[in-house]
DNA sequence: GGTCGTCTTGACCCACTGGTCAAGCGAGTG
DNA sequence: CACTCGCTTGACCAGTGGGTCAAGACGACC
């Protein structure tokens, strides 16, 4: 419907206050909790108004998305060094992402889970705190003991309890093809190495 | 509504054929894409009926996550060897949670997000491929040059971006309130410990 | 002033879905 | 047989919310 529209300067700009009201809202209430009439409300336009800029909900969404991931790679390319080695590009990159992801973390509120149900949310949530628990209290222990660098455990407990998640889902999604064991075993040198790996060589 | 009401045996049953459908559905369309009717028919009930067990569709999801994660607890203490060192265990939880979640990857599933959309989800599918894409490249790279041990370098690229969300989403979330620089530079030793770091020694 | 295209409004439509309910069934019990 | 109680049904209700549309306002250009 909105397709080959052309727009004037002032269109451009009504449409980029819809989508910085949409995108607030849908990172405090979620997609689905967002109704239109909110974000037209939030923008101060008639509702009609919007579908004068997106043919859907889900188009601004997913323009929303698009823009971001734009900028994500543009700051990612900026912070990697190309003629430094492989791995130290990796880093520079995890950096610059984590600090962009801290920087714009309304935006990328948006793809986490939805559930702003009471009752759900209160069960997931309750859930990961037990884990994180267990695995910062092994963490502290295994600093005691010598086995992994001081720092704080929360870190590194948020590390092991990433991993096994973006694992895991990367398998369920079969993204991953690999043995089970074969997997498990990856994962547990990889968080082993994480945890305790010696960098100081090299 | 269907509080402390006394069920027998074959209402137990019913209960958890519901739970099942459900499950399967959940994970496959998504919770909120999934009917009441949708559930009661794959379950071959009428669709009241599921309000004799479940007061809600939420309570229903609840039961769901809720024994999931008593499963994967279960797992994970049968796991770990409690005299073990503390690393050991974390690293044995570690692998028994993968390979639970690969066991029971139906119902982890639920707890991916959402959008069954078309359009955003191939906006989402779209930009992990193409980051996923360079960190391969980068590892592949980095393998050659022999800063990375060989393997599979989806395996590590996984794991680089898996850190990187795990990371910005419990930045985000609020639940680690460190300093954004500080939590970059961790992340980054994070992720190069994971790749290169060396396990040989102690 | 007339005309065209962009922009804006808000009442309206309607499909959809979670949840309700009155009625009925069937097995066990006294 | 009558009574209870767990179980089952499916028609029905009502709120919600995405999306539509006819009518105008405003500005630019002729």
């Amino acid at each position: 419907m909105s397709d080959n529209r052309t727009h004037t300067e002032q269109g451009l700009e009504r449409k980029h206050q819809l989508l910085e009201a949409a995108a607030s809202l849908f990172s405090t209430k979620g997609y689905s909790s967002t109704r239109i009439a909110d974000i037209c409300a939030a923008a101060g336009v008639a509702k009609g108004l919007m579908y004068w800029y997106f043919p859907t909900k889900e188009s601004l969404f997913a323009e929303l998305v698009r823009t971001m991931r734009l900028q994500l790679r543009r700051a990612q390319a900026a912070a990697m060094d190309p003629d430094a080695d492989p791995l130290t590009m990796i880093r520079q990159g995890t950096e610059a992402s984590v600090i962009f992801m801290a920087e714009h973390r309304a935006y990328f509120a948006l793809l986490d889970v939805e559930r702003a149900d009471d009752e759900v949310a209160g069960v997931l949530r309750a859930g990961s705190d037990v884990y994180a628990n267990d695995v910062i209290r092994l963490v502290t222990l295994a600093q005691e003991a010598g086995l992994v660098p001081d720092g704080d455990p929360r870190l590194a407990a948020t590390g092991v309890l990433g991993a096994v998640s973006s694992f895991g889902h990367a398998q369920r999604t079969g993204s991953l093809d690999v043995d089970v064991a074969d997997l498990a075993r990856f994962v547990g040198d990889w968080v082993q190495r994480a945890l305790a790996g010696d960098l100081s060589r090299r």
